[in-house]
DNA sequence: TCCTTTTACTTTAAGCCTAAAATAAAAGGA
DNA sequence: TCCTTTTATTTTAGGCTTAAAGTAAAAGGA
């Protein structure tokens, strides 16, 4: 119990304080905050999932449909995972699959009719639970944060 | 197939484009891209996850160790949560937990001290990933986005 | 003291997610 | 043609996560 042990004891770990680790752990405590709320508002007033309105939105987005690894990337999610998300959408009938002509080993995935509608419903209330969520940032700041995340994430790569 | 009926095909879904849902989307990109880099590191190279990490992260800034309840609001997941991963971590002799003397429904984790030296470890790892993610983001850039996101997690509550 | 309510935590059921193994079709030669 | 390799997807085992129900202790009266 000498004074080194001391210094031991209070070390601090390696990277405490540097300006990456803290940007990091905001960015993760943020992007918790929200997905927590959305996760809730999605079940209670929809009855649905945030990573199922995902799906929705990236068929939406390719009215041709998609194939399964396509989905996965655009989701930067695993295959598998997009097996049971399709699977679950179709069971709801929100989603379509055909076997790809071209190729018998690819579906094809789209939104069917109701999937298309009940996309738009979701979008909405999706889109209103943002702003509430953030109320009180200031548009500039908005915009400035948008830009400097997108940035990050071109650097970061990921899907593209 | 009248132009009408043309125009509602190519309806947007509320919100397209709108400045809090393009940052959302790309808060939410960034934050995925890094969280499976670093899941992945933390399964590879020290078979463990990130889950884990917070909580012995968490007990290290706590040193007389925290109430589990305390624990699951420091970390933003819920009670039953806490309860699994301290499980884990007990297990593997990392984090100790003992009856709070004044109130026996609570009880008490701290590190002990091979946990102490197991989070160093992993630690310096962890900052070492952080910076290798976000290698090619100057650091007057990475403290703008520390600011920035520091101001939004603080208007989002959340914990503290 | 006894009873009700609150608080702390654990258990359970169900959904998300991944990596790795399995399946199956396509592609590319010998 | 036949065989090997590659590619697309599904299945499986296992970990994270939550909400809700369950357990148990504390607190606060009558």
């Amino acid at each position: 119990m000498n004074s080194s042990k001391t210094i031991i004891e209070n070390a601090l770990p390696a990277g405490a304080g540097s300006p990456e680790l803290r940007m990091w752990v905001r960015l993760l405590a943020c992007a918790k905050i929200g997905e927590k709320q959305l996760r809730r508002r999605f079940e209670d007033e929809f009855d649905t999932t945030l990573p199922r309105f995902d799906v929705l939105a990236a068929l939406y987005r390719s009215p041709d449909g998609l194939r399964m690894s396509a989905l996965s990337r655009s989701l930067l999610v695993s295959n598998g995972n997009v097996t049971l998300l399709v699977r679950q959408l179709q069971e709801q009938g929100l989603v379509h699959a055909r076997t790809d002509p071209q190729d018998a080993r690819s579906a094809i995935v789209s939104l069917t009719e109701t999937g298309r509608e009940r996309f738009f419903m979701l979008a909405e209330a999706h889109h209103s639970w943002i702003s509430e969520i953030f109320v009180g940032v200031p548009d500039s700041r908005m915009q400035e944060l948008g830009l400097m995340l997108g940035e990050l994430r071109s650097l970061l790569g990921g899907d593209v």
